[in-house]
DNA sequence: TTACATACATACATCATGTATGTATCGTGG
DNA sequence: CCACGATACATACATGATGTATGTATGTAA
């Protein structure tokens, strides 16, 4: 069986991140030989230094493609409801679950920032994650759903809190009201940003 | 000149995290040889593993010392303020103040959870700073100031959407604007907390 | 002062990364 | 179709970092 370059390139590649992937998620980055990785691939270092410069590299790969799947599930949501309101509702649930894997907390949420440092993260998660709820908040201001404001730095501080929710959530020994606890709060926020109080 | 044993320990213990510090700021935990760090200490690594199990025990007073001085520098500004209320807005400038700092940036809040693991991260944050802000959150449910509630996970959600905020600032092109634009989606938030809306 | 514990230095074993080099497979112009 | 260049990969090696084992000096207490 001849196989063209690009699909064997294309294949070691996925098998590459695949495995890493796996690993990173199991016990993070530096806990994890590229050794490991290979052979959990079916390849050598070889060709992992082929196609990736470094290691980290191949560590960024593995992270848009988490995220990009993240938001993919994340913007799934949003177009299943009937209305921006509800998907937002939804969206908000949907994304305190998928940060509870635990690809999602050590890959992206612990790893990512320290291995690609800070900078670098930053820029991935502009277009993934914190992308999507750019423009989430934009149609919100659009539709009048929530007062005219500038949403960019808003949306990374909420960002911020909801990864902070999920991952407090996932560590305690009483998830479901630690849930309620969370949603409460993040909740105030969201009532002030719908309604800002009259200036002082 | 004779020493004691207790004095020999204490100094060059202080002398591996003071330059263990200065350098874990500059370039990042892996970035910094252990062989780097006790040559800046003058003393070798065999008085390095001698203290420390290993270099992320090291890692982890420096994490430590810095977090002290963090909510020592906090603690004194409530103290200096009249009221609980002036003290808290006080509070809030002199954090996004100091953890624009390198130091808190890269050892703190970039380095530390990926190299220590999140528990353990959470662990000593929970002692330090986010110890303080649950203190002062409690005393403002105490003095009537904001509505009761329970403040545990309010203050995880507060202390990192105040984290993100710093950082944001700190890499912002326009850090004066967009350290107003934070205080305000953060002045939302607290204007929420303080009048929660009735119930819907 | 003798015997032990503590503080540190030196030397070494292990292991991970990245590079250099060699080989097989693929694509392509003649 | 074949010869040549490029791409994909494997093997071998050089470097550097961590942690441990061992040796030595200094303090401490009987």
């Amino acid at each position: 069986m001849r196989r063209s370059q690009h699909d064997r390139s294309s294949s070691t590649r996925s098998a590459l991140t695949t495995a890493a992937r796996a690993l990173f998620a199991a016990r993070g980055y530096h806990a994890v030989p590229a050794d490991e990785i290979v052979r959990a691939a079916g390849v050598t270092r070889g060709a992992l230094y082929h196609h990736y410069a470094d290691k980290q590299a191949l560590f960024r790969d593995v992270v848009v493609e988490i995220e990009t799947e993240f938001t993919a599930e994340i913007d799934a949501v949003l177009g299943d409801a009937p209305d921006l309101a509800t998907g937002m509702v939804g969206a908000l649930g949907a994304f305190l679950d998928i940060c509870a894997r635990p690809e999602i907390r050590q890959v992206v949420l612990t790893d990512a920032p320290a291995v690609l440092g800070w900078n670098e993260w930053r820029a991935i998660e502009a277009e993934h994650g914190l992308g999507t709820l750019v423009d989430m908040l934009t149609r919100a201001v659009d539709e009048g759903l929530i007062a005219p404001q500038p949403v960019d730095v808003l949306a990374r501080l909420v960002l911020s809190a909801l990864i902070e929710a999920a991952l407090v959530i996932a560590s305690a020994e009483d998830p479901a009201s630690t849930r309620a606890e969370a949603e409460h709060a993040l909740g105030l926020w969201f009532a002030g940003i719908l309604a800002p109080p009259p200036e002082a």
